[in-house]
DNA sequence: ATTCTGACGTGGG
DNA sequence: CCCCACGCCAGAA
């Protein structure tokens, strides 16, 4: 049986991470955030909540992906500097109805969506 | 191959 | 609440 020139035909994980995060960020609801560990742990990688963080770098330029909606688990936007302009995060968010003061969300965990809950 | 960094999380003090 | 250190995985130089 031939097969030995691919390395990978049962267990794929690379690429495919990056569209688990961006299929969960889209069902993120109006007004509601979550962070990167809840959304890891959703997809069974706990441990890589910086990748998810890295998945969404690799969101720039996707409009389907609300990112914004992700923050870290304190509720800061942590990433804000990753997005166009300086405040365009917080903007989406107030847009949103979320209260957002000195990057930090207010009323965390009220309009915290968890994807392990809620799912 | 190694090294460093990064949109994080947790635990201890 | 704050600060510090460690773990963790993927990608770039």
């Amino acid at each position: 049986m031939g097969l030995k020139d691919k390395k990978n035909t049962g267990s794929e994980s690379g690429t495919n991470f990056f569209e688990r995060v961006y299929e969960v960020a889209k069902l993120i609801p109006y007004g509601r955030v979550t962070s990167y560990g809840s959304i890891a742990k959703y997809l069974g990688a706990a441990r890589s909540a910086r990748m998810v963080g890295w998945a969404m770098n690799a969101c720039n330029g996707r409009d389907d992906v609300p990112a914004h909606r992700v923050v870290n688990r304190k509720g800061i936007l942590t990433g804000k500097h990753h997005f166009q302009g300086t405040n365009l995060m917080q903007q989406l968010l107030e847009n949103e109805g979320v209260v957002v003061i000195e990057n930090q969300i207010q009323d965390f965990d009220i309009i915290f969506w968890d994807p392990m809950q809620e799912l």
